[in-house]
Formats: C-alpha cells, sequence, structure tokens
DNA sequence: ATTATTTGCGTAAATGTTTACACAAAAATC
DNA sequence: GATTTTTGTGTAAACATTTACGCAAATAAT
C-alpha cells in the first residue's frame, strides 16, 4: 500500500538508515541529504510508519489523560477545561494526548491503566484524582511509566509518582478575607460530597479571621446546579450576608435561587464560588470565584513527566516529587458589602 | 525491563503464539489456557508492547480528533462538549481519544496529519471544521486512514470522506415558530463572523413566517461574551421583543447586558441562544436554546470510521457519505410573550 | 472402527523502523 | 604531506509482537 522505507530508500538511492536519521534529526547526516529525503518523502507520499519507529525509540510523544473519581465518572467543566490545558501544554513539548474518559467501573480502570503503563504506549500518565482512596488504588496499577497525580487532597507518595497538591486554602482566606473587611459576618457554604477538605479549610480560616462558624450556615450535598439552588434556598432563610459555593456550578445554582427569591445579588447577599470557569465571568452578576491556576497545573504536570523521562534515560536516581499549586481569588460583582 | 513475549512465554511454558492468542482473543485457543496465560501475566506482571502489536495488526485502536478552524485555534465550550461525547462514543467501541487542539499555523496542522494519517497511528480521524476551504485544505493532507468532516456548512465530497453535515435549520424554525405563536414581530439576531450561515437561515425561516427581517435588528461580530453585550446594547435601541443569538456565549452576554440595562427577561425582551451547552441551563433565567445532539454526532463519527475500516477489510468499494444531523428547540425561562 | 473434521498449540517468517558498528572520504592538525 | 579527527553513509542486527502454516490430538461422522 503506502511506501515502506526500504522501497523509499531504494527508490531515492540511499539507505534506510539515511532516510530514518533524515526524519528524526538524530544522528549524523549532512543538511544536503536531509533535506532532498524529505523533499523527495513528500513528493512520493512516504511516511515513517509510527509503529516501527516507536517499537525502537523508547519516546512515544504520547501522554495519557485519565480521571479516576471516587464517584461516578464526571467530566465536568471544570475537568473540561483542565483536559484543554494539559492538552496544549503537551502540544507546545511536541506531545499528544490521549485522552480517556474513566471506564465503567474501578477494576476496569485499573485493568486499562496497567495494560497502558507496561504496555509502552505512553511516555507517561496524568492521572486526576478527588479521592485518597482510589487515587492510590488506581496509582498501583501503574506501572513502567511516569505518573504525575493531580489532587486536591493532601498525598503522602506511594511509589516515586509526582505528585501536583492544588491548595484552595490560599484562595479562600484571600476571599473570606475580602468579605470580612467589607462587613460581613454571616457567611455561609455550600460544599459538595466529597469536598469536606474544602469546608474543613472554610472553618478554619473563618476562625482565623474571628467570624462565627454556624451550623446552621453550612449545607451539603452533591455539587450539581439543583443542589446549589436548594441548598441556597434553605440556608437563605438563616440570614447570612455572603455565601461561599465549593464549586461555580453550585454558585450559578444559588444565583439562581436568589433571583427566583427576589433576592439581589450583591445588595442582599453576596455569593463566592471556585473553580473560576470561564462562564463564571459569563453569569448576572458576574461571579467572584477562587481559582487554581490550570495553566501552571497542566505545565507543571507534562513537564515534569518529560524531566522524569530524561533523568530515567541518564540513570539518575528518582524520588518522589511534590508541587504545591496555590489558588487565587476573583472578585467580581457578585459580592458586596453586606446591607446594614 | 518489563517481561517481553518470549521470556514470559517461556516462563509459563507456552509459546510466544498461545500467549498472543490470549490477549489478543483471535485465533484457535482453547478457554482454559487463555485464562492461565491471563492470569499469569496479571501476576507475572506482563503486558504486551502495544507498538509491536499494532505494527502487525493494522488497527490501532486509536482515534484522533482534530479541529481545523479558518479562524486562530478556538477551542470554546461547545467544542469541549463535543470531544466529550465522542470520546464517551470512542470508548463504548474500545477506542481510545487522541487529542491535538489545532496547531500553530495551517501549513503545521497540515504537516501533522499528513504525518499521523500515513504514518498509520491512527485508525481514523474526525475533522471538525467551520470554514469549507481550510477544511478542505485539511482534509487533503489525510491520506491512507478514514475521515469523517463534522461541519456546520454544505459540504461536496472531496474524496470518499464521510461527511457529517450539521443542519441548524430544523432548530431553528421551531424556535421562530415558537416566538411567532407568541405573537413576537420583532426578533433580532447578533451573529458571529463566519457564521453567516446562521444568519442567512434566520432570515429565510423568518419569511416564512412572514416576519419582517429588518437590517437594523441585526448585528454580527464576533461571537464572544462581550461582543454579546456590545450588540444586545446596540439592538435594544430599536425595541425588538425577542432576539436570536448563534451561539450561546453570545446569549450569555446579552443576558448580562439586559440585566445591565434593567431589562427583564423574559417581561422586556426574550433571548434564544444556539449550542444547548449545559450551562445554558444554569444561567438566570435559564437560557432557551437551539442544539445539535452531539451524542449523535459522536456516536455517528465512530461508528462511521469503524463501518469504513470494515469495508476496507473486505474491499467493499467505498463512495462518500453523508450524514444530516438536525438540531431541537429547548424552551426554557428566557422565552416569553411579548410585552402588551 | 475407520475416516473426516475440528481444535489447540508450536515454529518461524513477517511487520517497518532504529541504531550500533564499520568504513571510506573529507577536514583538521601537525 | 602524513596523521589524526570528524563527517556522512551503509550494513545488519535488534525491537516485541502477530499470524500463516503445519502437525498432532481430540472430536464428530460414517
Amino acid at each position: 500500500m503506502s511506501l515502506d522505507i526500504i522501497a523509499f530508500s531504494k527508490k531515492i538511492g540511499v539507505s534506510t538508515a539515511t532516510v530514518s536519521r533524515a526524519f528524526s534529526g538524530r544522528g549524523r547526516i549532512s543538511e544536503k541529504t536531509r533535506e532532498r529525503v524529505l523533499e523527495e518523502a513528500k513528493k512520493l507520499g512516504f511516511s515513517p510508519n509510527v509503529h516501527a519507529s516507536r517499537l525502537n525509540s523508547k519516546r512515544t510523544k504520547q501522554i495519557g489523560l485519565y480521571y479516576g473519581f471516587s464517584e461516578d465518572p464526571i467530566f465536568d467543566y471544570y475537568n473540561m477545561e483542565l483536559a484543554q490545558e494539559i492538552a496544549k501544554a503537551a502540544e507546545l513539548r511536541g506531545q499528544a494526548v490521549n485522552l480517556e474518559l474513566s471506564r465503567s467501573g474501578e477494576t476496569e480502570t485499573n485493568d486499562r491503566l496497567r495494560q497502558l503503563s507496561r504496555g509502552g504506549g505512553l511516555d507517561g500518565i496524568v492521572l486526576v484524582v478527588d479521592g485518597r482512596a482510589s487515587g492510590a488504588r488506581l496509582l498501583e496499577s501503574i506501572e513502567g511509566c511516569p505518573v504525575v497525580v493531580v489532587t486536591n487532597r493532601p498525598w503522602a507518595p506511594i511509589r516515586k509518582e509526582i505528585v501536583i497538591e492544588l491548595d484552595v486554602v490560599s484562595g479562600m482566606s484571600e476571599a473570606v478575607r475580602d468579605l470580612a473587611e467589607m462587613g460581613h459576618r454571616r457567611i455561609g457554604f455550600i460544599g459538595g460530597t466529597g469536598i469536606t477538605d474544602k469546608l474543613n479549610s472554610f472553618r478554619e480560616i473563618l476562625a482565623e479571621h474571628d467570624l462565627p462558624v454556624d451550623p446552621m450556615l453550612i449545607a451539603e450535598g452533591s455539587s450539581s446546579f439543583s443542589e446549589g439552588q436548594k441548598a441556597f434556598h434553605r440556608l437563605a432563610a438563616q440570614r447570612p450576608s455572603a455565601i461561599f459555593c465549593a464549586t461555580d456550578v453550585l454558585a450559578m445554582g444559588a444565583l439562581n435561587e436568589a433571583s427566583a427569591m427576589g433576592m439581589g445579588v450583591p445588595e442582599n447577599i453576596s455569593i463566592v464560588g471556585m473553580d473560576d470557569l470561564a462562564f463564571s465571568a459569563y453569569t448576572t452578576p458576574s461571579l467572584s470565584t477562587v481559582g487554581i491556576p490550570r495553566t501552571q497545573i497542566a505545565k507543571t504536570a507534562i513537564d515534569s513527566i518529560l524531566a522524569q523521562l530524561d533523568a530515567e534515560e541518564s540513570k539518575t536516581p528518582r524520588a518522589s516529587t511534590k508541587h504545591v499549586i496555590g489558588s487565587y481569588y476573583v472578585p467580581r460583582a457578585s459580592v458586596g458589602a453586606p446591607a446594614t
């Protein structure tokens, strides 16, 4: 069918080695020959077969992106935006991204990860997890290629993995300080299941600002839009002056319900979200939110993988490394001074 | 490093052929041996090398997803949601998705596509394009693997490609009919560059409903949120009773500006978007919108590729095929009867 | 019980590259 | 001008599988 390297090299009168060198850029080859080979290749329609190529040179130029969540497979806006950044960062380093959403069950995901990591198909794996336990089990299925674990929970190293720990506290602190300085005293919290960490951080931060932690001002549930509506409805009865939501989508639910209840935002109540989704700038009023620099997460992840590959090649011993990425606060129109 | 098939097969006392058959499921092998091999593999930590495997069996189980846009590389919410659906559909068929966002320039994208398609690294390519010209050029770089072109413009076959043409007219018609029946007469349009097709369709549909097409009620620009705000501001001065936006993001800009101008939606003005993003249900008020079934696009795309591969294998002659996928209307809170 | 068919497995020849090694020609050094 | 070094290219051995083919054992047909 399509030309192979032997036929092609014969046709243009050089050896396969020369052709290989022309394409890979590795090895010694004169600039003139190189150009001629590439030109002829374009003319005759030859491209080297990637599988044969990868069978030898170990790098595959592919990075796998996996989401291992303790609950149902989620691929929400936050993760979509993160995936996009990772794809961009990978591309800048000449890597393609192999995207696989969560498999049906944990066993399947484990099998798949084992297969992929050991099979040599990937230069590295970026594993985004939310829970410690399930994440750890997934990690154990990965063997023989660098892994970066992106997590929002504290993570003690299991193997030699690279950990990117997302720290929401810094951004939340900024947000709470902002609210406190405006005079807010009764600040509520709408959380989602599995994100009790955020709630704990919230409590601590309130305490630091000498603000009361009223259990009646705390709602937990899933992190869906409708949950945001319901939770807001419950909490509003307690007359908080501001509400902190664990995700932007929850915050949008809250915004929506506020409007339905005839409460003006921010005149009657201030609302803060978390995630800094692109969309959070598009709500009415635009949503104040706490975000984690996704571009930085992505860049760190990809760079770490490539660095680890290089280290492996030069036989440098490696140990688990941790990067902690902080968060920031974006004040927007959904926050204002409390009604007096 | 990790076990190869020769060492592994020797260790468990079978031939490499048997191991290969156990993993692939192809060829003749007794259930008992098969199970034993797989079990031992798990125990000893063996997984077949994917590159060596793919070098022989032609299928790679990877489908490439590319966005070829005439303008700057865009990977907006709409395309993210589409990508997600494609990844899901692929996964159901045991395919992984190789995601590459647009390269910096068209030449680079072309080279990359040529390399990937001829290199044998992909079972097929899904090419999402917005313009006819650039899409056609990209398509010409693809050789030697099935392609599905997803387009919202009329597309005449170039090679033997499969075309998925998205038809927004059906959904827009529904929407306009709904507005007309409610009594709307002055309906405006906010479009984006490169989507004059939608505007043309809009004009035709209005004409069908004997509604006037007032050029003062038509705004064109980019399809960003801020453009939506600006365009709404201009159009509102002309007192339309409803506005049709070419994308949901434009519509969100419109919603935002309406609120800023103190106009109630839908009491003073109705707003309809297009894309049916998940987020459009989360706005305040929730956004009526016209969508195209993304799940169906994705399923059609993946199935078409696999069908084409099968056809190739059995040497069935193939011709270009076109699937036209219609749109639907989702009425929500942003639409109501016009003020009398 | 004999023959025909099917089943299970091993042997060995692809698969299409890369790269270590060898070697001549060209360039640099003395 | 002779020797050393560098450069450019070719030869052939990996790389780790799959699969066509062959053959014995097991099963089915007569």
